[in-house]
DNA sequence: GTGCTATGTTGACGCTGTCAAGATAACACC
DNA sequence: GGTGTTATCTTGACAGCGTCAACATAGCAC
């Protein structure tokens, strides 16, 4: 039985394929019927695992979302000099993004957040992993009490945060930072976000 | 002669109905034939204008940042006090971007810097940009000595768009900043970047 | 065995960007 | 004024896309 009827798991099969891709094409280049193809399966196959093209490319950001979230998780700012810490999580955050540009474009990107529809599977997910870091820096800033008293945390966050996001966004697009300039610039940002960090 | 011929400036008018387009419906809403539709003309008179619809786009986003660059012209950062001017500055970059979030987004997104072919031309004007702005925290910064002995003007610059870029994409797009945030997260981000600017 | 349901199929529709070929107007030159 | 060149605009066509409707097949419970 070469061709059978039933594939057996398609459903992990596409989001597999959909995973090789997207690295290798981008978004762009992910289109349902190509992946059907490759997976072997027909056309409309898909409709039958994933509600549509939405669904599928949510659940492939989310993936990403779990992978960040254990990044996330490993960081660890020691209370005392949350420097070296810090330091290593900017660049374990840059070389996330690195390493597969189009499933950190897809995860932060507007085609699902503001031209799509996120899953609220998504949604939840990734408001997590924003929180988790909110947490960390609160936790470990307010115990060394490093962080700047009247400083809302999650200002902070969202402005740190937005730092690491910025550097990533024009390092992949290539606008304005160039990977060569990757490791100073990165270096820059951190001890931009170690300034909100420590007190006056 | 009610319908003639020939337009007469279809270039300009298509560049104008483009802008519209943008603006209301984003770069997914701006087909060429529907763009074609409302200036009334055949779905490929626009292919005499402009080589593609990457070439269109590029002249959109051309003049996005004419824009921008004369709102950079208008920014001045004190040589004694810095802060005023950089807050005027950030707040004058987040009202441009959040005036027009389709043509920033063109501006700087993936669609013409990623998966198109971005002009000479767009290139040139998008550089020199960046590159005012590099002179202006240098030029400024160095006279008054406020730039930290020993830190390079062009990492600062860059870490500082970055987190001036990263707030706009995560505001524009709604992940981790809210439009209600805005005036908050924009006042930590100058003090994330003054703290740059400022020696220790 | 007999249905029910999950899963897979082909056909079709409207949308897209873009190329090729042909029509028309404008303009320069004699 | 006639003539030819060039800029501009036209229709026709093609391949690709997401997705809906209708139908086919396999697996599974009863």
């Amino acid at each position: 039985m070469a061709q059978r009827y039933h594939h057996g798991d398609l459903h992990a099969a596409l989001l597999r394929e959909a995973a090789v891709l997207l690295r290798e094409q981008g978004v762009e280049g992910l289109s349902l019927r190509r992946l059907a193809e490759r997976a072997g399966v027909s056309r409309t196959a898909p409709y039958h695992h994933f509600e549509d093209k939405n669904a599928l490319l949510c659940a492939l950001a989310e993936d990403g979302f779990h992978r960040l979230d254990r990044l996330m998780e490993e960081a660890a700012f020691q209370a005392d000099d949350p420097e070296p810490g810090l330091r290593r999580f900017v660049r374990g955050y840059l070389r996330f993004a690195c390493d597969d540009p189009e499933q950190y474009e897809l995860m932060f990107g507007r085609t699902l957040w503001k031209t799509g529809r996120p899953t609220d599977s998504l949604t939840r997910v990734a408001h997590g992993c924003f929180r988790r870091y909110v947490d960390k820096l609160e936790a470990d800033g307010l115990r060394a009490t490093t962080l700047p008293s009247g400083a809302d945390p999650l200002r902070v966050a969202q402005a740190s945060w937005a730092t690491l996001h910025g550097l990533c966004r024009l390092l992949l697009d290539g606008i304005y930072v160039d990977r060569q300039d990757m490791e100073a610039v990165s270096d820059q940002a951190v001890a931009l976000m170690l300034a909100a960090v420590r007190p006056a």
